[in-house]
DNA sequence: TTTAATGTTGACAAAATTAGTCTGATTTCT
DNA sequence: AGAAATCAGACTAATTTTGTCAACATTAAA
């Protein structure tokens, strides 16, 4: 069980845009340097965040993206539902009954697993994301910049 | 993100021997045809669990598999690793190092994440889950046997 | 107004993983 | 001996994920 790369990469991705928010637009090709990330790849994802309102697109020479609301704003949540993952664990969740009646003996777990991702999911906002990575980076060497 | 066959199968499988615990052992055919999973399937997946000494098997005719431990001394979590399922999310968790710098923004909240899911799965017996069973089915009617 | 950089879109291909099947052997009970 | 079950491992099929590409549209700077 594993989650995907749309919402790994999708993450790491959106994060680079919080701790640049407020400096103005991050174009893709930076971001996939930085993450060393398909640039191709990355487009997929920023179509989704763009069309769900997550980013704003600034587009012509020196465009790039910008974070549409601040990054304490947006959860992690939010994301990971838009990029498309379903942290479903077993179809039956999202039915209201199960085909198959005995299966349902396991019903019950899997949706207090859902549960309990999800509260983190959506108690987590980008912006607690980028504080925890500061204080490591920070306390691993004076905090570098390049 | 989704758990895969293997623990869903696997679990609705052992709980199958949970429910008949103390009454002798039940066939991979019986299984099959009562959890609608594939024979050759299952066999797959008991293999894994009678080296990790979770059932034991009886051979020959009139053979088949039997819990070695009480349904309440057997968690969730236990049956899921044994199958082979990888509660990870990201690689970079069992590691002790990101490779990549940059991700390790994200790394917190994986483990986070892991660590609730973990939690649900530990604090969770067979026996919960039998118990929880039999109360939906006996509210829903008299609680039928065929 | 031209040009260059960038975003936009949809289709496609490669790779990896998962799911499932099959064959044949062994064991045990009747 | 014969039937019914497990045991073992190889193999294939299907699905999903991941990544690439080409053509086009839009914008900003020169």
């Amino acid at each position: 069980m594993k989650l995907s790369t749309k919402g790994r990469y999708g993450l790491r991705a959106v994060l680079d845009l919080a701790v640049n928010y407020g400096q103005g637009q991050v174009s893709i090709r930076a971001i996939a340097d930085r993450q060393k990330i398909s640039e191709y790849y990355l487009e997929q994802l920023f179509k989704k965040l763009r069309k769900a309102g997550i980013v704003q697109s600034i587009r012509g020479a020196h465009g790039g993206y910008v974070l549409n609301r601040s990054p304490d704003e947006i959860t992690a949540y939010e994301i990971i539902r838009i990029l498309g993952e379903t942290i479903e664990i077993s179809e039956c969740i999202e039915a209201t009954t199960c085909s198959n009646i005995d299966s349902c003996a396991t019903r019950p777990l899997w949706i207090r697993i859902k549960q309990s991702i999800d509260a983190v999911l959506k108690t987590t906002t980008l912006q607690d994301m980028v504080d925890d990575y500061k204080k490591i980076t920070i306390s691993k060497d004076g905090g570098q910049d390049e």
